[in-house]
DNA sequence: GTGAAAGCGCTAACAT
DNA sequence: ATGTTAGCGCTTTCAC
């Protein structure tokens, strides 16, 4: 059907292993036979059978990526996007293709990722969430295939991932509110078992202790995280009889939640209530009031964990590689933690 | 290294090609040999080489989503993980891989998809977009290669394409804000030489003719697809000396930067100004007010997306399939356009 | 510097 | 119902 290397090898006069090194640009082949072979290449149309290239080296040059399953986080769609954009370029720089993968359950994640990783079909995974418990982590590591995590495992602090330092971003946001007079401030969480949750978690309350603020749980909601949460939220904290004049919110879009409940029951931001929340996503900045947000790089978190995970699967094991990525966040302040409260 | 074929031909004291044959489940084999060449696959954990199979059976079970250039249209990330989720689930339950890629400029893309098609590692692909002159489109359609678009082709109607009704859903959005007895409808737009905005400005101009009503360019914004676009806008209608008080926008982000573009211009939403847009992404009930917005089904695009490319791909040629699917449309109506405007 | 030959892991005639 | 054989398109020793 299409053209093949001995196509070209039987045209140039030359062997196909000739071809072959043209192509691989080896050392000890004369100009003149390269230049000619690439011509008759050009001429041909010839273009390398990706499958059979990889057959015989053993290596894909493609590396895969698992997405979450869909139901739990959709609304993760906005970071994800931006995370698999940083991914494929840098992947593509490398000269890697991506795969995109999900399942519907842990079990089809596994058997997805056991599908390409036997197979032989990609040369690692990139695995986009951090749970407690990941079967897909127990599989990849018990192969011993090359693998990096955005976020971390609290169970093996040793793997390879890039993450951002949500403790110290926590830290920072909470510390911004307190500096412009707020002393009563509560944290909107997401889901408990995801690590990210407890450690922005941890990083307001140590900013809150830090400050000699006092911390009470009846500030703090752990909501789904889930887009109506921050609306849930607001009801339950307005009724309080001390009720937060600032709050730390663990993403954007429980923020635009938050906005409307606070706006429905006539509160304004920021002059009634200061809000940051985490991710800086695209519209942050269209919303009203626009959002303070931590940016945490998120293009960057893909484009460093696509390097980190080639570098891993290139490596040839003589030096010794880090493998703790930490990509460093700010603080954009919008309007809607501009002004502090009125004591 | 992994085990192959012939081990497990070997172990079972059977030929290679009778596991082969075990595996694709070939009729003419015995029950028994079957159940016992599968039990030691299991147990020497067997897995078949990808790479392999499609070198012989020229077939590689994967298709790609070219990604448009980054820059562009980056305020799309919403929109395109919500395709790409429809297409990586329909693609994984018909047995395809998804292979993601992009390309700073249409040079690279159209590299890019050689490489992939070409070169033998997918078997068609999906072109998430629609420009007037594509060389991605010349390049598949030259070249004979499976592929489909979300959205349509201008110069060649007859691809195979899912696309949304984009007049019929601009016609019935702008015939919702008439109905609410609006008589100053404006308009929105995108960049021009997309096929979409071109598509609903003629829905919308023609149910204002529908109706008897007037249609002024003033009335009608061609901004860049940008994120602040729909602020820019504003400014310019409101000081206008009859100014609109409906619009159709051509994309729910875009309302985002109408809604904060008229709310610091002191006007109300519903109430100055009724507002619909297009998309429904999850954020459009989270605004405030939450945004009435059309439906398109943009899983649902990216599920029948898959779905029509790999019965293209696996098509013998003797039935004739569709070439263009429409996905149905609904209006999700919100509170930005829920009251009339006072006459 | 280049060619010949073997083989990557699998499938598919063609035998039996 | 199963074994034998010949590739798929490429890379890679090993010769010369």
């Amino acid at each position: 059907m299409s053209v093949t290397i001995k196509d070209v090898a039987k045209k140039a006069g030359v062997s196909p292993s000739t071809v072959s090194r043209v192509l691989s640009n080896h050392p000890r082949i004369s100009r003149e036979t390269s230049r000619k072979v690439k011509e008759i290449m050009e001429e041909m149309g010839y273009h390398p059978n990706i499958m059979a290239k990889s057959l015989v080296s053993k290596t894909t040059e493609s590396i895969c990526v698992i997405l979450p399953k869909p139901a739990e986080e959709l609304f993760l769609n906005l970071f994800f996007m931006e995370l698999i954009r940083g991914i494929v370029t840098q992947a593509n720089r490398s000269g890697y293709d991506v795969l995109i993968s999900s399942g519907g359950n842990e079990k089809e994640e596994v058997e997805a990722v056991s599908r390409l990783l036997n197979g032989r079909r990609v040369d690692g995974a990139i695995l986009l969430y951090s749970r407690q418990e990941d079967p897909v982590v127990e599989f990849l590591k018990s192969h011993n295939y090359p693998f990096v995590l955005v976020g971390r495992s609290d169970k093996y602090p040793d793997l390879l991932s890039v993450d951002t330092d949500n403790v110290q971003a926590a830290y920072d946001a909470t510390k911004h509110l307190i500096s412009l007079g707020h002393e009563r401030v509560g944290f909107v969480s997401g889901p408990p078992n995801l690590v990210v949750s407890q450690d922005r978690m941890k990083g307001y309350a140590q900013a809150l202790a830090d400050s000699g603020l006092e911390m009470r749980n009846e500030w703090i909601v752990e909501g789904e995280f889930l887009q109506d949460s921050g609306y849930r939220a607001m009801s339950f904290f307005m009724n309080l009889p001390e009720r937060p004049t600032a709050l730390v919110i663990v993403d954007d879009i429980v923020s635009f939640g938050v906005l409307r409940g606070l706006h429905e029951l006539g509160y304004k931001v920021p002059e009634d209530v200061s809000i940051i929340s985490f991710n800086n996503i695209s519209i942050t900045e269209l919303s009203t009031p626009p959002l303070s947000s931590v940016d945490i790089g998120i293009y960057n978190l893909g484009y460093t964990a696509s390097q980190a995970l080639i570098q891993s699967i290139r490596h040839d094991g003589e030096t010794v590689l880090p493998n703790r990525y930490i990509i460093p966040h700010r603080l954009m302040i919008r309007e809607s933690s501009m002004y502090s409260r009125p004591k």
